[in-house]
RNA sequence: GCCCCCGUAGCUCAGGGGAUAGAGCACUGCCCUCCGGAGGCAGGGGCGCAGGUUCGAAUCCUGCCGGGGGCACCA
């Protein structure tokens, strides 16, 4: 019995008690199911009489006692004690929760789907950095959890599309192209241009496939290394984060929502629902309005439209592509734009609580030697998605990114990535992985299989670190959800490493494969398949991060 | 000045109102005639401060103190 099933149980236990006139209380929609930490509170516990105790009028305890009646003639419970304040812990029968192994292998890659999130369809933004250079450290940390959030959203029922947005228009553009036409004709670094080894590298590709670029004027040139850049940018960006296993299923044009009109026509919108305001040679969106500290201007008094108005021509065309929400993840260092963002939602008659979620993340601070390092794209003093890759490979530098909660800076000491330690949990967990496949390797050099379902009886496992491993297990479905819920990636890490250790602690107790010339008994095929359904969990966990897991090390 | 994030063990961090607050690393002492010791067992030590809400607060609210980020007709 997983906890789901537990939880409807004790839900229908509920109802029954006040079908039959014993509780007056209304039926709660879901019952929380905890698993105790301490093991004498038996294999589950819930808090449901604690919270219907003051609706019913009763003591805790008593509505409890009623509950735990009721639940003593479930099959596959085998006792339920009233403890605390009124806490209801429930031990389930041996082949209860021994089932949840045999549940687990038989479902494979589909464990862990549910359908909680089933019938939203969401837009999922993440890194969208300028295509003006590589994608550095900390876009690299958008790339990591995003696309695990992504994949969450996605096994919890979501529909999702993934998407870049290219902020390939406007004035940093402009500086990217002159920066690469200086670079061509050996010139300095234009005032408030692009420094760095790329600038050179892209100047050069531009050239070879422009060779008489040089000879035209200098204005043509520029628009010609704006395209060409803008292109072989947006090529290394998208080859690198392919790189890292970071899939996208849109890569949005800024410049397209200014070729289709898109941007006067969400200005004009706007100012027919009352919003929009001429001040100072200036068009303004009143954002204040709806909550923001400050109008935000749409046209610059030199007729240039901000990027603010691109945003508001790309929100009404993500809208228009029909997704109900619109979520973005940013760093900390854009936390400014939340305010106007959500006055941006509302301005436009949608509501900002349900169409619009902005993740922010916290900034990665990079240390050498224990020192910050200070970064700047424009010096070229920066640390790239490669560079993290190829210190550490892909699955340590995913793991790593992923295994933090976003609103944790991380610093990152680069002396500690480069050494490759051990101190990498990423290790620890596909090390599990390994060593469980190795068992199945041996069980099945000495002829042992599976078998069929049918072929397993779940009540021999009955040893405390069996009951262990299989609580664990049967915890993974809630723990895609919730972090799915919670837009928390890392709730996923964290599981697999105490899975991980709740594994390595049943090894060791518990022999899995007869030695010498024993027989193989029903506890060799029921620790089998506790073996087979953990390495499934430690594989559709680590797939939701994006991180192999190898079955040699 | 205003807004956002953080403050939990020596260090790096988990803990979406529940029972005795956890893990890794570090430190100390143990455990393979046996499936991968990249493992396991044991030990010491912690919720920034002050109020509030609640039967119950690391968790929710307020204030303060520290650290980081943001407050452009920049992107």
């Amino acid at each position: 019995m997983t906890p789901e099933q537990l939880s409807d149980v004790v839900r229908s236990a509920v109802a029954a008690a006040v079908e039959r006139g014993d509780l007056a209380v209304a039926v709660p929609e879901d019952v929380v199911i905890e698993r105790p930490k301490n093991p004498e509170h038996g294999d589950y516990a819930t808090n449901v009489a604690l919270r219907l105790a003051k609706g019913a009028g009763r003591p805790p305890r008593e509505v409890a006692e009623l509950l735990a009646t009721e639940l003593r003639a479930v099959d596959g419970v085998a006792a339920v004690d009233v403890a605390g304040p009124g806490f209801l812990n429930i031990t389930l029968a041996k082949d209860a929760l021994g089932q949840i192994a045999v549940r687990v292998v038989t479902a494979g890659e589909a464990y862990g789907r549910t359908d909680v999130l089933a019938g939203q369809r969401l837009n999922l933004e993440f890194v969208s950095a300028n295509p003006t250079g590589p994608v550095h450290i900390g876009g690299t940390r958008w790339a990591a959890v995003g696309d695990a959030l992504g994949r969450l959203l996605s096994a919890s029922g979501a529909e999702v599309t993934r998407e870049y947005y290219l902020n390939d228009a406007g004035a940093q553009i402009d500086r990217f192209a002159r920066s690469l036409q200086a670079a061509a004709l050996d010139r300095p670094v234009p005032e408030d241009g692009y420094a760095g080894q790329y600038i050179g590298e892209i100047a050069a590709q531009v050239l070879t496939a422009e060779p008489e670029l040089l000879a035209r004027p200098e204005e043509e040139q520029v628009t010609v290394f704006r395209e060409r850049g803008v292109e072989l940018m947006v090529a290394e960006i998208r080859s690198s984060l392919a790189a890292l296993g970071v899939e996208y299923d849109v890569f949005f044009s800024e410049l397209s929502l200014y070729a289709s009109g898109a941007v006067e026509k969400a200005v004009a919108r706007l100012r027919e629902q009352g919003h929009v305001y001429e001040a100072d040679g200036a068009v303004w969106l009143r954002t204040t309005t709806f909550g923001d500290d400050k109008d935000r201007v749409l046209v610059k008094a030199d007729g240039e439209t901000t990027y603010f108005a691109s945003d508001c021509a790309y929100y009404l065309d993500k809208r228009g592509r029909g997704f109900d929400k619109v979520v973005i993840m940013l760093g900390a260092d854009h936390s400014g734009y939340v305010g106007r963002y959500k006055a941006l939602v509302a301005a436009t008659g949608d509501d900002p609580d349900t169409n619009l979620e902005i993740l922010i993340g916290q900034l990665v601070n990079l240390l050498r030697d224990g020192e910050p390092v200070r970064m700047s794209k424009r010096a070229g003093t920066v640390v790239l998605l490669e560079d993290l890759v190829e210190a550490v490979g892909v699955d340590a530098a995913r793991y790593a990114l992923a295994r933090a909660s976003v609103d944790q800076q991380i610093d990152l000491d680069i002396e500690l990535w480069t050494r490759r330690t051990n101190d990498n949990p990423v290790f620890y967990v596909q090390y599990a992985h390994a060593r469980i496949s190795s068992v199945l390797r041996g069980a099945g050099d000495l002829g042992l299989s599976l078998g069929e379902a049918g072929d397993v009886d779940p009540a021999v496992l009955e040893h405390p670190r069996e009951g262990d491993l299989l609580r664990a297990l049967g915890e993974f479905p809630r723990v895609i959800a919730s972090a799915a819920e919670l837009r928390a990636p890392h709730r996923v890490a964290r599981y697999l490493e105490e899975l991980a250790g709740t594994y390595h602690r049943f090894y060791d107790s518990c022999r899995v494969l007869p030695r010498g010339d024993e027989e193989a008994t029903p506890v060799t095929t029921g620790r089998l398949w506790l073996c087979a359904a953990t390495a499934t969990v430690l594989r559709n966990g680590l797939a939701v991060l994006g991180v192999s897991a190898p079955e040699r090390m």
